[in-house]
DNA sequence: CCATTAAACACCC
DNA sequence: GGGTGTTTAATGG
């Protein structure tokens, strides 16, 4: 279980939820640490909790049956995930691996599912949520034959920076450049010529083990 | 061939 | 020490 401060500084949402919607959720919350390059869950695990990123990053992944590595997105720190799996109680879709140290936050399946019950606050931020993936999945249909690499490391950022995702996330993301190339399927060398690239067209900045993006919505729509 | 990447190295926060 | 910029050799389409 989990203090109410943490559970509001890591869960914005908690925030919309009333006195003992609040009070039910923080009691099914548990937190548990994951060392870099750690498997969360793969593919096929019946893994029986909604989850949240309380500090690291994440990425959602899986590989077809050729063998191509195939990233559906990055999750960073106050992002919450899993809703599908939760929703169909069905076995995980996609692998999910520790980009780097990583803390979660876990709900067990009956808080997640009492919530949806009562909970009008709950419901409308999983509708915006899952409104907003929507759009996310369906860029991702062109994102691989037709985009190049500033391209597609331009919008793998756009989602990170997401700010129905991420309502309190600022324009600041701590990231390598190693990791963006990870969450993007590209090399490191790839990954910073990239972002160089973004950089000279004004519309992030590169930082040591940051970037700060200056026009966020231009990020998520680049190369259309 | 051309493009991309892994590996290695030297800087610098 | 970890992240970054660059070179070089290997790899693969």
């Amino acid at each position: 279980m989990i203090t109410a401060e943490h559970f509001l500084s890591v869960a914005f949402w908690a925030g919309e939820l009333a006195p003992e919607a609040f009070e039910r959720a923080r009691r099914g919350i548990v937190e548990r640490s994951f060392a870099k390059g750690a498997y969360l869950w793969h593919r096929g695990d019946r893994f029986d909790h909604w989850t949240g990123v309380a500090d690291g990053l994440v990425k959602v992944a899986t590989v077809s049956k050729t063998g191509k590595a195939m990233t559906f997105a990055g999750i960073r720190t106050g992002g919450w995930f899993g809703e599908g799996s939760i929703l169909k109680d069905e076995p995980r879709q996609y692998d999910v691996v520790a980009l780097r140290d990583t803390r979660l936050v876990m709900m067990n399946r009956a808080t997640f599912v009492w919530l949806l019950d009562h909970s009008v606050g709950f419901n409308r931020f999983l509708v915006r949520q899952l409104n907003e993936r929507l759009g996310q999945f369906m860029a991702l249909v062109e994102y691989d034959r037709t985009l190049d690499a500033p391209a597609r490391l331009a919008r793998t950022l756009g989602w990170l920076f997401d700010p129905v995702l991420y309502p309190r996330a600022g324009s600041v993301l701590e990231i390598t450049q190693e990791e963006l190339g990870l969450l993007c399927g590209l090399s490191r060398q790839s990954a910073n010529e990239a972002v160089k690239v973004l950089e000279r067209k004004g519309i992030l900045r590169v930082e040591h083990g940051a970037i700060t993006a200056l026009d966020p919505l231009r990020l998520q729509r680049f190369g259309e």
